[in-house]
RNA sequence: GCGCCUGUAGCUCAGCUGGAUAGAGCGUCGGACUACGAAUCCGUAGGUCGGGGGUUCGAAUCCCUCCAGGCGUACCA
């Protein structure tokens, strides 16, 4: 789309060469962008006046020798030199129907590209310690990354999904002393917990059934300790969070396995004269590289940083052939950021293919109140809960609607109600919309071939309304390729919304399906068809559902 | 103190590498169903883009500075 416009604008470009009437050679970032107000055409670009310091001459007069040579393009219907200096582009119906041709044509695969050429890249989310049932935070993380990975994989990217385990600290371990704990009161014994144990009523269920288990003589009675169970145990309940929210990984990566690495990464950064030792620690020097200060790998007691471990996974990594990682962290650590990038650079490699996307807080609110989360007891709102209350499709949306790094009200009212204000309801209701036409069009034996062959039939949808569906249609491409240049699934929502609010206006303004005009009927039915496309293609990637009926 | 994020309509927020008259939803107010789903649409009102400088043909967008809010600044994980 975008593309052709471009060819247009730089085949006009050579031909002012070749006649002399442009002289200059350099390169320039030109602009092509899609004008607000119709007058000043379907596309506009500002060359003339990035030219015009080049050439020593006037913007406008420079515009009005290249908008001649774009009038000259076939699918160009006119241009003009407009404001400062502006060429304006006004395109031909047909250029359109061409469009919209290939949206059907292209059907499920519409807004994919090569963008991405293959790179190997991966996106590393959720990544929750397994201590403790997902919460909505987590939620978040999930919704981004899941939407991102496939934004990536449709603009050409091969894409890895990986979940971190952090099965190595110590909060594995007081993870297995709270359940052990849990165990013996269950046996009668009195126990205290302390102030590191964690008090949840997930923690005695886990209790409960490694007892079950244990009674059983089950498989787990010897070999496994009570730490492995209980870090097991958790884990399952995370999959089985994930597997209610749409959410798969391809990797379920373990920092336990590490371990080695962990020596061989330290080993390599002393090697390369990062390293030094101080007050019984080793201390890596990372403020020469960008951080704050200096960090500690392994402390005066021997054990090794959270730190160190992070490091060695970072780069084996990349010792695993990614090509781009993208870490989605909750933005409490953003602090953190400095010293990674510090350990890639020390390591010898371009910091710049590291994307770190910041989850901001979710407050989660009730028709306008916040809903209060008890910190002394240790109950947050999890995930879990909110799926069942508002669904998944609603929870997933809601996540989605705002940047990552702002922060988001999440009104669980509004996420249920079904009416215009609940932006899910409002684009799936297109969708479902959609449908219901077709449906309708085939009762009134109204038959849409499964494929268009003839451009022409297309040809009816010529009015301004039809063209400005289209033309909101093919801005779905460059949109997917935007959002994973940027890695900002946000505007996806935002795209739907409009895009839904374009067809519930041409809906209302036109008759789709007319016994009287066949020839409109199914020019404009195949523009249904298309619109529904793009909604099922769009919701898709940010993992919700497309419904037909609701 | 230093660092990161945020500040745009009454509310919640978009605004792509600087572009022409700053947008949307909700909420206000007023309209539209004896035809395809009114879970919809149409119209109306509402803004010194936190303040002040600068860069240039042109700034919500880039630079500096100040103000306000959030978060981070561990030999914690």
């Amino acid at each position: 789309m975008r593309g052709s416009v471009a060819g247009i604008i730089s085949e006009a470009l050579k031909a002012a060469r070749q006649d002399g009437s442009i002289t200059s050679a350099d390169e320039v970032n030109v602009i092509i962008e899609k004008p607000k107000l119709p007058k000043f055409g379907d596309y506009s670009t500002n060359i003339a006046m990035l030219l015009a310091p080049k050439e020593k001459r006037a913007p406008r007069d420079i515009a009005a020798q290249l908008a001649e040579k774009i009038a000259a393009s076939d699918t160009v219907d006119k241009s003009e030199v407009a404001g400062p200096g502006f060429i304006n582009i006004f395109l031909k119906p047909s250029y359109w129907t061409g469009v919209l041709m290939e949206v059907l044509e292209m059907d499920g695969d519409f807004g994919t590209s090569e963008y991405g050429a293959g790179k190997k890249v991966q996106v590393e989310f959720v990544s929750a310690n397994p201590t403790g049932p997902l919460h909505i935070g987590h939620g978040r993380g999930a919704a981004v990354g899941d939407a991102l990975a496939n934004i990536l994989k449709a603009a050409g990217f091969d894409v890895t999904k990986e979940f971190y385990i952090n099965d190595a600290g110590k909060q594995v371990k007081n993870l297995g002393e709270s359940v052990d704990l849990r165990r013996r009161e269950y046996l009668g014994e009195d126990i205290e917990l302390g102030e590191n144990h964690y008090k949840g009523d997930y923690i005695k269920d886990i209790a409960l059934t490694y007892l079950k288990h244990q009674e059983e003589g089950g498989v787990l009675g010897g070999s496994s300790s009570i730490e492995d169970f209980a870090c097991e145990a958790m884990l399952s309940l995370v999959r089985t969070d994930l597997a209610a929210f749409g959410v798969e990984f391809d990797e379920w990566f373990s920092e336990s396995s590490l371990d080695k690495k962990i020596d061989e990464a330290i080993e390599e950064l002393r090697e390369k004269g990062h390293v030094y030792d101080k007050d019984g620690a080793v201390w890596f020097r990372t403020e020469a590289l960008g951080d704050d200060k200096d960090r500690v790998l392994i402390k005066a007691d021997g054990e090794r940083t959270y730190f160190a471990s992070d490091i060695a996974y970072h780069r084996d990594k990349l010792h695993r052939g990614f090509e781009g990682l993208v870490d989605i962290w909750g933005a409490d650590h953003h602090g953190y950021e400095a010293r990674v990038r510090a350990s890639l650079k020390a390591l010898g490699y371009d910091d710049s293919l590291l994307s770190i996307i910041f989850i901001q807080m979710v407050s989660l609110m009730r028709e306008g109140v916040p809903v209060q989360m008890g910190k002394r007891s240790g109950e947050f709102i999890t995930l879990r809960h909110v799926i069942d209350e508002v669904g998944r499709d609603a929870c997933r949306y809601f996540f989605l609607m705002r940047k990552a790094d702002a922060q988001l009200d999440f009104d669980l009212e509004l996420a249920k109600k079904e009416a215009t204000e609940n932006p899910v309801y409002y684009v799936q209701y297109s969708h479902a919309r959609i449908c219901s036409i077709l449906d309708h069009a085939s009762a009134k034996s109204v038959k849409l071939p499964t494929e268009v062959t003839d451009i022409s039939v297309l040809s009816p949808l010529s009015s301004q309304g039809d063209i400005e569906l289209i033309k909101k249609l093919s801005a779905f491409e460059e949109l997917v390729t935007k959002c994973a240049e940027d890695m900002e699934p946000h505007r996806v929502t935002y795209y739907l919304q409009e895009l839904a609010g374009a067809f519930h206006s041409y809906y209302n303004a036109n008759r789709i399906v007319s016994e009287e005009e066949k020839d409109v009927t199914t020019a404009r039915l195949y523009l249904c068809v298309a619109v529904r496309t793009v909604i099922a293609n769009g919701l898709r990637l940010l993992g919700v559902s497309a419904p037909e009926k609701m």
